[in-house]
DNA sequence: ACCTTAACGGGATCCAGTTCCCTTTACGTA
DNA sequence: TACGTAAAGGGAACTGGATCCCGTTAAGGT
């Protein structure tokens, strides 16, 4: 295997052409999804060669891989509550935000469709989930320490608990996502949390 | 708007080389993804010309939403066991092994990557849960009248909730889908539902 | 059983996305 | 600031999935 090409010299101008290739992909996806994506296209609105998008990326899926990473380096750090629920609440309003932002909600759509046409995507977006749910989890565990739910508690069950009916609707059901969804799943995960579903076992 | 091609002699023939493309269909998906998906190719499979595919569907999303119509159609009955918790438990279960088995999983991974590209296919998955979810409500309904949960509890929400969690992973997550989680999933919508909070507001 | 024409089938054609080849630019190092 | 070469850029050539043309088959009605 050689070496693959930007990575003898990953700065300047290599970085700033993966800056502006990663930045129009995430245009044309929102605008087109990831049916639409045309690497030639996004190579134009980069200001940059079609040649080079293909050498370095070479598939629509291996773009997105990369747009991914970049993603979940990009963390808005959460806001701190004083209680479980409205923590979770926050999580939930946060999540269905971003799948309701018109642009945003079509860039998910997009690398989600991608992440299943293609193994390497699919792990990208892995990480990026892992990424989120690592980053909420200690919420859960300072309440388990406040003693508002049962000891032993699976802190990163209880957040995938939060996000899950929200992308079941998003991605499935197509059932509308409005406010009162995510204040239920905020509620229906505290609930469950504190009757002990979550404790490890 | 001209009659679409197997509207005016819907039987015989036509009605083999349907039931014969979405058969190959279903193969080319389970088998190479979405990405994947070749009209002239599930021609071949099918034992029919390519023109033909190419003329009745048109498209690979719009075939892929032909094959959800049928696939809802084609319903399993519901067993029924005597509390919320093990029919939940028998939801739950049944969606992780559908999720989990190699063709199925792939197929399903294929269905969602299209609807994630076109609209007609989205409408035609979104009618496929319809269906499921409509077809496990009652046994959320029986448990209100046997007051397991609260009246006004929201039986959609129910079955929805249970679901959630196994979606979440396949699709977004990528944690893995063993009988643990499939058995927390039945546990958590049950708790939140006694909890009450899946009541209509 | 017969007729009309909807729908199918095979092959030629077209074209958008991709790859190839060669030139130009500028990163990294001395 | 000068040098070697990694990486970008432009355009021609290619490839295979989508479309078109036209002859063939059989559905649906009498």
């Amino acid at each position: 295997m050689e070496n693959a090409p930007g990575t003898v010299r990953p700065g300047g101008r290599t970085a700033r052409v993966r800056a502006a290739v990663l930045d129009a992909a995430g245009d044309a996806l929102a605008e087109q999804g990831f049916a639409g994506l045309d690497l030639a296209e996004v190579a134009q609105r980069a200001g940059v060669g079609k040649t080079t998008v293909y050498r370095r990326w070479g598939s629509t899926t291996a773009l997105v891989a990369d747009l991914l990473a970049d993603m979940a380096e990009q963390s808005e750090p959460r806001s701190d509550h004083g209680t479980l629920l409205e923590d979770l609440r926050a999580n939930a309003q946060l999540v269905r935000r971003t799948l309701t932002d018109p642009r945003q909600s079509r860039l998910f759509r997009a690398v989600i469709a991608a992440a299943s046409c293609d193994a390497s995507a699919a792990d990208a977006l892995h990480r990026f989930y892992a990424v989120r749910i690592e980053e909420w989890a200690p919420c859960v565990e300072q309440a388990v320490q406040r003693g508002e739910l049962p000891a032993g508690t699976d802190a990163h069950e209880v957040v995938r608990a939060v996000s899950a009916p929200l992308y079941y609707r998003f991605l499935a059901s197509g059932d509308p996502l409005d406010e009162a969804v995510a204040e239920r799943a905020a509620g229906a995960a505290v609930a469950a949390a504190k009757a002990g579903v979550f404790v490890k076992g």
